[in-house]
DNA sequence: TTGGTATGTTAGTAATTACTTACTTATCAA
DNA sequence: TTGATAAGTAAGTAATTACTAACATACCAA
């Protein structure tokens, strides 16, 4: 973005299309750390090295825009990380579900802190996006992990329980403690995010066990 | 409120102790569903039936009356549940001790939704005291499982684990589920608050017993 | 080279916002 | 009743903010 940004202050111009894609990225990251009403439109055209007026041609209002990075984000999250599950799901190594799932997810929340930080922003505000966010969010992982939830208890492995309570038991562990990692995370077990992912599957494994 | 309020339009005043708590109290609930930016003292100030001078009065700055709510909220959410939960303690009643610690702090945060609110957007917004409200929120609770866990381990119950990172699990299930109940609610699973308990606690205590 | 067009800017507008100042008035002790 | 004082207000200030309009210019096809 800083080699974008010089090469456009020497006149260089971008296409409409490039530039409203730059637009919204930078839009991401401002409005994932200040929010709404936190986020000024000049803030967004400094850092995308433009003039005000070329946000305003690219979405008619600072509303707009916001809707948009929400859109954006909700597709972006749509493609989480089943690959490698489903591997260790076709094979039941219930631990390696589990526990990679659990680090996946600490490990994407690490790298892309405004997902996270966009759904919250947005579910305060109540924002009208809000909940499609949160249910894009999480909705792959959440109707394979209930999937395989329920084979196992076919197999017999898994105890008797609702697999969508189970599921969000998991998830719900998983997440906060991302959500921690994001907003407080020098208050939090010491401990790396393995030690936590390790721990946490640990728990829920056998917490749902039929032993 | 409305009381108060109608009270003051014909005149009568209220002391300063009065007035600034009043404004303290209005505060919490307008930033706690606007954050800091989001609220203007203009409402603030339209909420309690007072000029925005008088707001001015009592805080020299907005940020300062952000800040006062923040202390404000903090030194409430210290007293929290643990009364009935050291009985269940005492008689070592681990289902109880767990469900009801799950049963309480989902009622709490349904009751009082500004607490975690504030928490969100304080640590959103990178507030410097949003720490020490995160800090504070949960303190007791979690010492008191902490060394409830460990207590229980010595006793051959539960299995070796590291106190804070169990607790932290069980924590962070109940919390995230009072967190997407206060912003997320219509996308939660069904199920009511109780069943929800229930079952976290249940997934918890035989995740971590000795069997 | 020329003309059209898409990209980009500057200068502004109107409304909003946090905060201040000068004045008003309710209250209460003497 | 009077005077002091604390609570309260209206009117304003200066800065900020989202957005607009008029103009400038890079780029490219003919």
């Amino acid at each position: 973005m800083k080699g974008e940004s010089s090469s456009v202050r020497s006149g260089a111009r971008m296409s409409g299309e490039d530039r409203r894609l730059q637009i919204l990225r930078v839009a991401v990251d401002l409005f994932s750390r200040k929010g709404f009403r936190g986020t000024t439109t000049k803030e967004i055209a400094e850092q995308a090295s433009v003039s005000e007026a070329i946000i305003f041609r690219h979405f008619a209002t600072k509303r707009d825009l916001y809707s948009a990075i929400i859109d954006y984000k909700a597709a972006e999250s749509a493609e989480l990380i089943l690959k490698t599950l489903k591997n260790a799901a076709r094979r039941k190594d219930d631990r390696a579900v589990f526990q990679g799932l659990a680090t996946d997810i600490l490990k994407i929340h690490d790298q892309d802190p405004t997902l996270f930080r966009l759904l919250l922003y947005s579910g305060l505000e109540c924002h009208e996006l809000s909940a499609m966010l949160f249910e894009r969010y999480a909705k792959k992982v959440r109707a394979f992990l209930e999937r395989y939830i329920r084979q196992r208890m076919a197999d017999g492995t898994f105890r008797r329980i609702d697999p969508k309570i189970a599921t969000h038991a998991f998830f719900s562990m998983i997440s906060y403690h991302a959500l921690a990692a994001n907003l407080f995370r020098s208050l939090l077990p010491h401990g790396n995010c393995a030690d936590v992912a390790d721990a946490f599957a640990s728990i829920f494994l056998k917490g749902i066990s039929r032993l």
